[in-house]
DNA sequence: GGCCCAAATTGATGAACATCAATTACCAGA
DNA sequence: TCTGGTAATTGATGTTCATCAATTTGGGCC
């Protein structure tokens, strides 16, 4: 348990590192997710049984399209980007901030892993047993409705995901994009992006060019970019070109994690886990 | 009980009609599902408690985006499409075919639905009531862990959908729609194309125009467009050109429901239920 | 500060795709 | 068999988007 590998880039790497001995504070971080935060004790115990906490450095591939998942991974700290690939080419599906579960999926059928996924920061990740979590499933009725609930708002954020796409072009998809954040970043008049431009435009779907375009496009209703800061001076305009909808965008504030239990639907950026 | 409202079209009608009495041969395809395969007889008799069988005649609303969901569907016979709209325009998510569930995220979370279901042809639906699913959830683990497989496998399929979207263009998509088709069909050189053209080409995210354009330029391929019958007399070109892969595309024979319990993800036509 | 590398932008060009219009093919009903 | 209506196809045109190339910007690092 102490020799671990890991893949790094293209290659495979095989370092010595202890596995992080857990925090409290970490635990409890993990025991407040939506997934776990009904759990009696016992059950907690049960599925973290095994976990181990592991740092990685920015750009490590902890997994690989087509890899087999043996664990449920938690990211309690830096960033991760899961992605799709094809052809020399590959997309982002979703970018994870803390405190998120991933590859839920994957582990539920153990199956193979649909989507790679890789640390754009140092990030922290907290593994648990892939065997274990499906043991506790069929023990604990409790527990195995809230991984469907899990898994149905993961599910929901993929059908919003496919509506954006199909029914949205891209200066459309940037103009709802735009808002979510708005809302999520509290309102304000002017948003930070959460991330490099490329690595949004490829959420997007589109060209970093073409992102570059459609922002200065957008300068008619109001959108002024000043590198990661973009200020929204007639949000009315925008929203009139973007048409936002619930039945599409998910506006859901950061802070509903504190919210009871009616679940929320999955979240973090732009839909999808795995 | 007797009194039922449908959504026909445009417009809501309310029409007088006993449910039917469900035969014994329709309970058995539905226990025939991957979702009650394993359910227990006392499991499946509560979550098939109240439920009724209802027919639809061809072109019927049975859901439109943004209702809230009281039944879990089961397409027994008949077609259904499942589609999203935006701003006047819409889009097919998935064609389903006998036997399928459809909207159990959405029953799930006991949510609105995100997409819209009509009837393509006339069809014969049970519905099931949401909340002795939900219930039967939280009473039975074994079947809450086979609510969680399936919604697994629903996921996977919209991951597949949203790489098959990105990184893929039209023609590509198509090629390997009928690559698809065809392992699904039985490896014959000529299959039948399930669904009307102008439909194929919602779900494939083209206009029927470029759909069209698209099959003549397959023709370089050896692939021959008979109205509803494709030959495909140069597999091996179209696979080139295609490129298929088990990380987008599910090439799952149908008869897949008669394995044993591995799961093989979900099922129907292009990947997506609810 | 000055330097380097990667990200971001801008412009020019071509490919992919949507739209509109006009036939043509096909099927169900009289 | 004719016939009306919808689906399917084909062509012409314009928009959206990707790609390539050339700068420009910006953030670490000596």
């Amino acid at each position: 348990m102490g020799l671990i590998s890991v893949k790094a880039g293209a290659t495979v790497v095989t370092q010595l590192e202890l596995p992080m001995t857990m925090r409290q504070s970490d635990l409890d971080r993990v025991k407040a997710l939506p997934l776990f935060r009904d759990a009696s004790p016992e059950t907690f115990r049960d599925v973290t049984a095994g976990a181990f906490l592991q740092r990685f450095p920015a750009g490590t591939t902890l997994l690989l399209e087509g890899d087999t998942v043996d664990f449920l991974y938690v990211l309690l700290d830096g960033i991760v980007e899961l992605q799709g690939s094809w052809k020399e080419k590959d997309t982002t599906l979703a970018v994870l901030r803390p405190v998120s579960t991933f590859i839920l999926a994957a582990v539920v059928l153990d199956a193979d892993s649909l989507m790679s996924a890789r640390t754009l920061e140092r990030s922290e990740i907290l593994m648990l047993s892939g065997q274990a979590l499906r043991r506790t499933m069929h023990q604990d009725a409790e527990f195995a409705c809230a991984v469907a609930h899990e898994l149905s708002g993961c599910y929901r954020g993929l059908v919003r995901a496919v509506k954006n796409h199909k029914l949205r072009g891209g200066t459309e998809r940037l103009a709802n994009y735009l808002i979510t954040q708005r809302i999520r970043q509290g309102m304000k008049d002017t948003i930070t992006l959460p991330h490099e431009k490329r690595i949004l435009a490829s959420l997007l779907g589109m060209t970093p060019e073409n992102l570059s375009r459609a922002f200065s496009s957008l300068s008619a209703q109001g959108v002024v970019v000043h590198g990661p800061e973009v200020t929204l001076t007639r949000p009315e305009a925008l929203e009139r070109l973007a048409r936002p909808t619930p039945l599409i965008d998910n506006h859901m504030p950061p802070q509903s994690r504190l919210l009871g239990k009616g679940e929320v639907e999955s979240w973090s950026d732009s839909p999808g886990y795995a």
